[in-house]
DNA sequence: AATCATTTTAAACAATTGTTTAAAATGAGA
DNA sequence: TCTCATTTTAAACAATTGTTTAAAATGATT
């Protein structure tokens, strides 16, 4: 607790309360309280709240989908090799980060968002994985099955917060539930295939 | 344009600015202006800005769930038919209003979101619905069809924005697509219960 | 110890923002 | 036309909020 850095401890701190409020409800006066520092410290090590913010986002961003990319153009591994891998990779990161999906989609979503450049567009537009899903279903929009497997991964993180207050589901119900998927959805995928 | 009272001209430039900003960085001038409304008949209609945004929300977290519920706990219906209502149901109201997903998902993972207690959660938990699907797999928690389901449905509205600002699809190519989901979903859920 | 850059603090500032006020405009009913 | 409730307007208010400032504390180097 006190070898960490004031840096680091806002950094967090501004993390935590950017993710759950959003940007225009977070206060930089909840982050300074948060990480239990004097206000000023914030704009002394991060300039301003904006810049603060979008060093949080650019890395949740990367986290986000740095992770798949280089998968995604492998021309060498089988499609089903890569849905696992993607699929995992991506259970890695968000595991450990439950609130980092509808945090990264929502601020992408937005109507000036500066962050949907880090998104490799192009990269996946050519990607070895889009050929491979048309060379399965040459008469559906390989997006199709692109939505479907990103549904299935991220639309329970998504929801689990809502899901646990309605109590439609316990915690340790939900955490099984989003490991089984890691394997549950590969296989899905595949029967959707054939 | 004028056979519309300044009430309802508040009200819908309050749902579009809200869902595009969210609630936090939604200005009441920036509802003003949209509405082409004097600033003060805001809050002289509408009394405050949390009491409009209240109103808002209540209607659309309804206008989501009340339209599946009622076929949720059909005990007639087959399984088919209700996910064929469902995806239908669920399509007419998201069409017609493409941010409504976000919007509402954003709203209820809140910290302390005052709108999750108007989804039906007991109504929900013991549907016939969860029954059907725990009778075709009885051993998979039926949770998992439903975020299936859902995640399949929702998760390319959540998206649709973002593949479109980085070019991953035309509007038209989104549009082609999410209407084909209506018919696919049903058949890729029926796939998995095989 | 002394120096000096870095870090921290308390306070204040300037701008923004939700809300209120009091007067003016509008419009329906007598 | 007069009355009176309703609606609209311009202006101001009070609170909040991101940011800055100037002094104090800290800590490493000489």
């Amino acid at each position: 607790m006190d070898n960490i850095s004031t840096q680091e401890k806002i950094l967090l701190a501004a993390e935590k309360v950017f993710s759950e409020k959003g940007f225009g409800t977070a206060r930089m006066r909840d982050i300074s309280a948060e990480a239990g520092v004097n206000l000023a410290l914030i704009n002394y090590h991060y300039k301003s709240k904006e810049n603060l913010y979008a060093i949080i986002m650019r890395n949740k961003v990367q986290g986000l989908f740095g992770t798949i990319i280089s998968h995604l153009i492998d021309e060498k591994i089988t499609l089903e090799d890569k849905i696992n891998f993607i699929i995992e990779e991506l259970y890695k990161v968000v595991s450990a980060d439950l609130n980092l999906p509808m945090f990264v989609f929502s601020e992408l979503q937005k109507q000036d968002s500066k962050f949907v450049e880090l998104i490799p567009a192009e990269k996946i537009k050519d990607s070895a994985f889009l050929k491979q899903i048309s060379a399965r279903k040459p008469d559906v929009h390989p997006l199709h099955y692109v939505l479907d497997m990103l549904g299935m991964f991220f639309f329970p993180y998504l929801m689990t917060s809502t899901l646990l207050k309605v109590g439609l589901a316990s915690p340790e119900e939900m955490n099984n539930i989003l490991k089984e998927r890691v394997k549950f959805i590969p296989q899905w995928i595949e029967q959707l295939f054939l």
